[in-house]
RNA sequence: GGCGACGUAGCCAAGUGGUAAGGCAGAGGUCUGCAAAACCUUUAUCAUGGGUUCGAUUCCCAUCGUCGCCUCCA
């Protein structure tokens, strides 16, 4: 078995082998902080969380960087907006990031580098693919000369001449092609500005990337990841300044994992049709999203609405139905099944992963599991013989990223008064009184408590 | 106009050249004082039209439809 990734460079899956036996390099595109994030952000990170999580599980040392874009036309526009400087703005949205990824379970990269911070580097790398004929200075800035790239346009597919017939190019005298992307940009007055060969300016979107990735993980890396709507410009982009500056094929995998549609159109800022990770995560709990990113591909599109946060919620229900306490029975005879099963699981867990992250495929084969440990507890399974079983769900939901464990606090204010009803009910339904223990069950309810009658006495949980 | 992805049951969704996982919802049943939960049973010929093949949902072509990129974007 061997862990296989499509690989947008070639259109196919690919047997993954790494540049450096038992170590992975990845890099993943993060995002521009001027506003709040949304669920989308949210996606791309979750879904190079699995994949980072599942290489571990694997044994891979992973080298994780994802980087802050915080210099850029939106920031200084939004700076300018609220009457402050445009680092602080990048700097409140990068707190607000760091505080989402923890919130969402997602373990955090080993470096999360900044434009700003890169700035010596990134002058140093224009300036030398000026020298090497790759770029040119005009009026303080500096393009990307894309008829000298020979491979431009490998990864998105593309051929100049096609895009040159293209209809939404605009033609800026000022390049010698229309393609040709700015490398380093001319600063204008009250815009944050570097010193440069060229005078004052600031670095364009993708070189950034190039000099961060480059300076963290090296030449070349293994896997460089990003939402599908960077293919084209930014990572074409990014493998002619790398490869130009390098001389080096730059990353062997490139994965891009698809947008999150909200109302038939992807989420986005420009068309208002968005949910921030804030309000999300005020209705619901982190592990709702994680699962509908995982009962999906990660490649296609992940349709966000009432419907498909229901259908998660009550999925990660399901998963969680199977960690309740054994029933033992003294002739229950079905341990080694359970052993059985619960090593096959795991083959399969490992199977299903391995073809490209499928986690909806892998998905099935834990609900199949769990229905194995229910029927088990059904049957009068040992506590033993069923916790071993959890522990195995436990750890393959693990590697996904999923928490069944239920940290909600049942104690606190309402949670004693909750007990006490419990408790006054128990003594009610001892006495079949029936009529007074229902009212309390169905009001309750009404209050999203949720009570539930087991041989080992009365639960309660909120809605 | 160019490039790319996708179209599987009411919904979400996996997958295979030999008649299709799983979840949610629905129906019936077991259990329960009644419920809930759990368990059992049950629900599809895979957009359409051609082609290749002994045989295609799975391969090829066309058509229709949806979405993404070509401008900032996870």
């Amino acid at each position: 078995m061997s862990l296989k990734i499509y690989n947008t460079l070639t259109r196919k899956k690919e047997e993954f082998k790494t540049l450096q036996p038992g170590k992975v390099s990845m890099y993943v595109c993060g995002p521009t902080v001027y506003d709040k994030a949304h669920v989308g952000h949210a996606m791309s990170a979750l879904v190079f969380d699995i994949v980072r999580r599942y290489l571990e599980y694997l044994g891979y040392e992973v080298h994780h960087v994802t980087n802050y874009t915080d210099v850029d036309d939106k920031i200084i526009q939004r700076a300018a907006v609220e009457g402050v400087e445009p680092l602080t703005v990048a700097e409140r949205y990068i707190k607000e990031f760091d505080r989402h990824l923890h919130d969402l379970n997602i373990l955090p990269a080993s470096e999360y580098p900044r434009a700003t911070e890169q700035i010596d580097n990134i002058v140093k790398s224009v300036a030398e693919l000026v020298k090497k004929g790759y770029a040119y200075p005009k009026d303080g800035d500096v393009y990307y000369r894309v008829d000298k790239f020979p491979d431009y346009g490998k990864l998105s597919g593309r051929k100049l001449e096609d895009m040159e017939a293209g209809f939404r190019i605009e033609v800026d005298s000022r390049k010698e092609h229309p393609l040709d992307f700015a490398l380093w940009k001319a600063a204008k007055t009250g815009e944050p500005s570097w010193p440069s060969p060229w005078g004052n300016g600031r670095p364009g979107w993708h070189i950034e990337c190039s000099v961060m990735s480059q300076t963290c993980l090296g030449d070349q890396i293994d896997i460089h990841g990003g939402g599908n709507d960077l293919i084209f410009p930014h990572h074409e982009n990014e493998i002619a300044q790398s490869e130009a500056l390098t001389g080096k094929h730059f990353a062997t995998y490139w994965m891009h994992n698809g947008m999150m549609q909200l109302s038939g159109a992807k989420m986005s800022k420009s068309v208002g049709n968005l949910v921030t990770i804030d309000s999300f995560l005020e209705k619901y709990e982190a592990n709702v999203l994680r699962m509908m990113v995982l009962n999906s591909s990660y490649r296609g599109p992940l349709t966000f609405n009432e419907e498909t946060i229901q259908h998660a919620q009550r999925a990660l229900k399901r998963l969680r139905s199977a960690l309740k306490p054994a029933l033992p029975q003294e002739n229950w005879q079905g341990g080694k099944d359970l052993k059985d099963r619960s090593k096959q699981v795991r083959e399969l867990f490992r199977k299903t992963m391995d073809d490209d992250f499928n986690t909806a495929g892998t998905l099935g084969h834990i609900f199949d599991f769990v229905k194995d440990i229910n029927q088990a507890r059904d049957e009068g399974a040992d506590q033993e013989s069923l916790e071993a079983a959890q522990a195995v769900l436990k750890e393959l939901t693990g590697v996904l990223g999923l928490k069944l464990d239920q940290e909600q606090a049942q104690a606190g204010e309402a949670g004693e008064f909750i007990d006490l009803l419990v408790e006054i009910r128990t003594r009610l339904r001892e006495e079949k009184l029936w009529e007074l223990s229902d009212l309390i069950r169905d009001k309750l309810e009404e209050l999203d408590v949720i009570l539930e009658d087991t041989p080992q006495g009365t639960t309660w949980q909120w809605k």
